[in-house]
DNA sequence: GTCTATAACGAGATAGAC
DNA sequence: GTCTATCTCGTTATAGAC
């Protein structure tokens, strides 16, 4: 078996027979990746930099990843899992107004704990997703139409006002990841972070309020 | 006078007194510069890639722009104003209710009719906008805070819902610019762009209807 | 002002010793 | 698995003729 092949091996099977040490490196580089990617973009990183701040040497990142490109794709590819988990939770059985409070906050939680993973999906959608436009069509739309069913029902049943569905989602996800994405203007304008608790607390106490006024009933 | 001094001086002068086919070729190379830098960013975009697209040779565009960096703060220079303007006209005088619904659809104009100026401002603010950091704590930072200001008097005459004046302000902020920069999402789940009329009426609607019942006083 | 040719450099990737 | 050395290519930027 060539280097390369083993490496496809590794990625598909999830890396499942690999020796700790190994997954530790793996899990340092995909993580340094992460940092640099998300900011600088693929291009703008150089694998140099990557290697540096993984602490391993260059050449050696190229015997666990390929290439730059099949590095930066795994790293998105674990992205997509932390971008979907809170919507995945959004559930047809709460009270409405419970599901949409619950789901921003849990939204704004990600945007605080992982700005880089808001970031780099961020970075990905302007540039017209290559890599996540399969995703996009495929599981992704599932998901929503299936959580704006819910909604609509919701809607239907008189319990919220009537909004179309999928601009309520967009209308949330924007909210929520505006505050990991434009964390340098919020800063400069408001001079707070997410990381400062009280600041996440009211952001989290205004969106909620906002958005549930908004497509309240009463 | 060298050639990077008389292109610093023209930069500087706004280009008063240039010549209009010279003004012209500048223009195709600034608005080919914006099409790429705002997909694919300062690194994704060379300088051979720019002048085919503005229909110049490279050495041609090098004789106009000292080198890349210039062009691209030329490019983000401009991408201020129009991202600024929106929000200038947000008035004191006007009813909130009328206010908040133009500044919406203004927003929104700007999404559907200059994508690009809206996605590049992203790209800047993700990686920390390292040239536009200034601009955000000084011109930004005080148009916002006048505006909060007037947002703040609507509220203590009871005109508008308890609200923060900021997060109301980054939450149309939010809400309008995903559907430029996150344009590949909305159209792989909706099918569709700003771009059909229907659509984007229907956005508009969305987000003023939301946004007025969450800050009503109704 | 515009062109062709080319210098100079950075970065991705590979070869091969250990 | 990890290293050093090196090849190769794309890209920026300049030199200099017209």
């Amino acid at each position: 078996m060539t280097k390369p092949q083993k490496m496809a091996a590794k990625a598909t099977e999830n890396a499942a027979k690999a020796t700790a040490p190994v997954q530790n490196k793996r899990a340092a580089v995909l993580s340094a990746a992460l940092g640099l990617f998300s900011r600088f973009g693929l291009h703008g990183t150089s694998v140099d930099q990557v290697a540096a701040r993984a602490g391993v040497s260059k050449s050696n990142l190229l015997y666990y990843f390929a290439n730059k490109e099949e590095l930066y794709v795994c790293v998105l590819r674990e992205l997509l899992e932390v971008w979907l988990a809170p919507l995945r939770e959004f559930s047809a059985e709460q009270d409405p107004q419970q599901a949409i409070t619950d789901y921003i906050r849990r939204k704004l939680v990600v945007s605080r704990d992982s700005p880089d993973a808001s970031r780099l999906f961020c970075l990905e959608m302007i540039q017209g997703a290559p890599l996540l436009k399969g995703e996009l069509a495929g599981e992704l739309r599932g998901i929503v139409e299936h959580k704006s069913a819910v909604i609509q029902g919701w809607i239907d049943a008189g319990r919220l006002a009537k909004v179309d569905p999928e601009h309520l989602i967009f209308m949330i996800w924007a909210t929520t990841q505006h505050y990991a994405d434009f964390a340098v203007q919020v800063q400069a304008l408001t001079g707070k972070t997410l990381a400062d608790p009280a600041f996440f607390e009211q952001t989290v106490a205004n969106v909620q309020a906002v958005v549930l006024k908004g497509v309240g009933v009463r």
